[in-house]
DNA sequence: GTGAAAGCGCTAACAG
DNA sequence: CTGTTAGCGCTTTCAC
């Protein structure tokens, strides 16, 4: 294996100074940086990153969290966090927790510093709290933290819950005309609290609510508790048709709850949108091509890694410098846009059937 | 951050035995191991992998390099390896390479071996030997090689295209009557010799045919020349619509594209399965529940990286003892599973469409 | 079985 | 601007 010395020793330098060429500081004169690469290339000179490691404490290595990338959210998220990493020459390191809190915690507490700057958490079941205590001084940045604001330890980015749903919501009643509208994927909590509201109040089912209200449409029986899975909205499709199906329209929380939705209403013979409108949430691509295409708010993945990057390289800035002031975490609620397509309008005479709604 | 020294001291012993007993080497008497591992829980103790890496030259750390995540073949895949590694106690980094062969090469090139164990590669555009090159001395593996046994550099996993065209071939005609089938999915030749034979020789059209050929089906229009994505498949369904439908069922060679022909028969009114069945090839999740459901052959994701991650490990194993008998390289075939459902067998009158085939 | 010492390849501190 | 020196935390001889 080829070594900085080796590479010094070709372009007559010492290892400090071709450490530094190499490194593009501005300390060495622009000549023997010259000499210095062209020796490195010359010699197929690869970096030792484990001693790069060991001796600065940076390994420009992350790891990402996920519960599971057979989930389209998560693999869409990991490959734009991915991209959005490696653009800035950083790597990552994907850990599937498997949707389970202590294999998460496990996997955290197993995280050595030297070899992971930060730490990107998806966690759905760990408030930043617990999460604080596993991972120490190591960065944190989390996704979609449901453990509530009052105690939030880290940086966070969300979903655009609020915004989301209510231009979800505001399709449904202004556009389709819709009334009776469920929204659909309430969560059983799983906080150690053990009330149902607290989870709730932050999570996309009670900004939907919020939006119902706003058109005056919401009633006891406008939320619905369902999975956010596929299976479950299947499930549900049926047991609402078995109730003689109560509702015009069906916001779902997320995508694969609306497709499973969408199966079960047909194998139930339900047209969508004629007898039931349905919107979904992320924007997963499956959504583009299934018959009907869904409409759904769809997420800025790449928007959502590139500011989740950004926030981290300040984080690990802050604890390059031994920054200690204190500071309040950052939430950022990432953009999105409302993508409208057969599930709420139909297969538009005009359009027919030939064009694809992206 | 604690080190091992500090464990020693902690412990009562040097960091060598320390050392020695933390990695559950026999040479340590059971009772000093306690108390070494004792005193390293007690300080919260985490290796520092840097360290251990520059050290020992292992790092437990592979690569793999995949086109994206956002297509669900992949993401299965990528999902699949992650566990296995993680099952075993080692790390995965990811490195999406857009389709790009250049981006693929570039990254590879990029890799230091003291950081890396091992890389897995799912290339689309480079042959063993361009990977050779740029690999070195890292031991690769890799799946589905389109580059020809001829000249096999690596030791590669494929899926199994033989026998999965041939099962979804034989369900066609024998199962569902189909006699006029179309094989979709032909790839124009991307490799460096320009020749189209070479390229469909070792991809699953050609074992398509075989399969068609067996049962007198094959003619000059039994092969479809069409890109493997859900885009091409919408196309292409209108193309056929446009030229009457000339095929009473299409065998897809993956499922995306698979999904895309149902799209776009679906908006050209034509009916799946009643008037062309359609078959698909992987046994990705979003099969399971469109409308219709998609019959295709489903691939073990699970063996593929159990078995990946075995092969792997001979390969680090051979290395590090120096071990340089040459050997032929492996070729392994992964299992797969015949799912039949909607798309080729329609909606049972008995079943009635309330259970979900998987 | 255990300890002392050497050194993996690099970067940081300092001297020139 | 460049070179010398020290040492990051670990594993690996090799004595004892």
């Amino acid at each position: 294996m080829v070594t900085l010395k080796q590479v010094a020793a070709e372009a007559g330098v010492s290892t400090s100074t071709a450490s530094s060429a190499l490194r593009d500081l501005d300390i060495v004169r622009p000549e023997t940086k010259r000499r210095v690469i062209e020796a490195a290339n010359r010699l197929d000179y690869r970096i030792n990153t484990s001693a790069r490691a060991l001796r600065s404490g940076r390994s420009d290595i992350f790891i990402a969290i996920i519960p599971d990338l057979d989930n389209q959210y998560y693999a869409r998220f990991a490959n734009a966090l991915s991209n959005a990493l490696s653009d800035r020459g950083k790597r990552l390191i994907l850990q599937i927790s498997r949707y389970d809190g202590d294999t998460e915690l496990r996997q955290i507490r197993s995280i050595d510093p030297s070899t992971c700057d930060g730490l990107f958490v998806c966690s759905i079941a760990n408030s930043g709290k617990v999460l604080h205590d596993a991972a120490g001084s190591i960065p944190v940045l989390m996704f979609d933290d449901m453990s509530g604001t009052a105690d939030a330890y880290y940086d966070s980015i969300e979903t655009p819950g609020q915004g989301g749903t209510a231009a979800a919501i505001n399709h449904l009643v202004n556009e389709c005309g819709r009334r009776r509208i469920g929204v659909v994927g309430a969560l059983a909590d799983r906080h150690d609290d053990g009330s149902l509201a607290r989870a709730l109040r932050t999570n996309r089912c009670n900004f939907a609510l919020q939006a119902l209200r706003s058109h005056g449409l919401a009633d006891e029986r406008s939320l619905i508790a369902c999975d956010w899975s596929v299976d479950a909205g299947i499930d549900m499709a049926h047991r609402l048709a078995a109730q003689g199906m109560p509702y015009d329209a069906l916001c779902c929380m997320n995508d694969e709850l609306a497709l499973g939705i969408m199966r079960g209403l047909a194998e139930e013979g339900i047209n969508v949108p004629d007898a039931v409108a349905v919107t979904g949430f992320d924007g997963i691509t499956s959504g583009s091509y299934t018959t009907p295409t869904l409409t759904t708010v769809a997420v800025d993945f790449e928007g959502m890694a590139q500011t989740g990057t950004a926030m981290m390289e300040q984080q690990v800035e802050r604890l390059a410098a031994n920054d200690t002031t204190p500071i309040m975490p950052q939430r950022v609620i990432v953009g999105f846009q409302l993508l409208k397509r057969e599930s709420t309008l139909g297969r538009t005479a005009t359009t027919g059937f030939t064009t694809r709604p992206r």
